[in-house]
DNA sequence: ATGTAACCGTTGCGATTGTAACTATCAAGC
DNA sequence: GCTTGATAGTTACAATCGCAACGGTTACAT
C-alpha cells in the first residue's frame, strides 16, 4: 500500500492553481474584451514579443500551431492583429498588433498587473519572485 | 506605457508549468493505461476520496458535472469504476473503484510519486512543501 | 397530499481542441 | 533548372468541452 496524497501531487496542484488563476483572470477580461483564454495568450505573446511568426510563437510558448492559426484569425477579424507576409520567407507571416490591438493590450496589461498583485497581495516580494523561479525550474525539468 | 512581463505574470506562468507537468505525466500513464487527463483526474479523486457522489467530487475538485458524468461513463466501460445508486438519496450515485480499478490506481499512484519526485529532485524538502503551500494560498485567494 | 422550488446527473448542441493530411514555399544536391 | 526533403501555416475530421435544457428525485410549505 503506497501512501499517496493527491492534494500534494505537484501536477494536480499546479493544474488546480492554474485553472483557478486563469478562470479568475478570465472573469476580468472575458466579458469586457470578448476574448477566450487562448486568444488572450496569443495576443499577449504578440504584444510582448511581436512582430513574430506563428512558428516562433509556437516554439516560444509551446502552443500548438492550429491553436495559434485559429486564434490569429479571430484576432484579425477583430482588427487587433495584422499578418504581414514575411519577405525573406513567404511561408511565414509576421504577426503584429494594430493600433487598436496595442491600445487593448495596454489596458489588458494593466488589468493583468492588478490581478497579479491581488493574487500575491499577502506574499512578501521575495516569496513571489521565488515562487515564479520555482515554477520555471519545474518547467525546465520537463523535456519537450 | 506600463511595464509588463508576461513571463512573470502568475496566471500565465502557472498555466505553463501546469501544462508541462500534466503533459509530462500523461506521457507516462497515457499509453500504458489508455487514460485521458480528465479521466486520470476523476479516477484519482475517486480512488483517494471515494466512495463519493458526482456532485461531491465536483465540489471538491471544481470539475464540471458533465466532465465528471462523461469520464465516469468511460471509466465504467473499462470496469474500473462502479456506480451504486445512493439509498439515502436516489438522485445520487456513489462512485467507487472496482478491484481492477484499485489495482490500476495503486500502480498509478506509484508512477505519480516517482514523477513528483523527479520533478522536485533538485528541490530541498522544505522548498517543495513551501511551493505546494504557496500554490494552495493562491487558490484560496480566488472566489469560486 | 399537493404544489413549488431546489437539486442530481444525463444529454443535445454549438464551439473548441489536437491529429493528420494538405498546399505552398524554401533549401540543398546534382 | 529540377528533384527531393523539410518547413510554415491552413483545413478536414473526430473527440471533447461547457452551456443550457431535460427527466427524475427530494425538501418544504401549504
Amino acid at each position: 500500500m503506497t501512501d499517496f496524497d493527491l492534494e500534494n501531487f505537484l501536477p494536480y496542484r499546479l493544474y488546480q492553481a492554474a485553472e483557478r488563476a486563469s478562470e479568475g483572470f478570465h472573469r476580468i477580461y472575458g466579458e469586457r474584451f470578448g476574448l477566450s483564454r487562448t486568444e488572450w495568450r496569443v495576443l499577449f505573446n504578440i504584444g510582448q514579443y511581436g512582430p513574430l511568426s506563428a512558428s516562433a510563437l509556437s516554439k516560444r510558448a509551446g502552443f500548438h500551431k492550429t491553436q495559434i492559426s485559429r486564434a490569429v484569425v479571430r484576432l484579425e477579424n477583430k482588427r487587433w492583429v495584422e499578418r504581414v507576409a514575411g519577405h525573406d520567407d513567404r511561408r511565414t507571416h509576421d504577426l503584429t498588433l494594430t493600433g487598436e490591438g496595442k491600445r487593448n493590450f495596454q489596458e489588458l496589461t494593466q488589468l493583468a498587473n492588478e490581478y497579479s498583485a491581488s493574487l500575491l497581495s499577502d506574499f512578501e516580494h521575495g516569496d513571489a519572485t521565488s515562487l515564479l523561479a520555482q515554477l520555471r525550474r519545474i518547467e525546465a525539468c520537463i523535456a519537450e
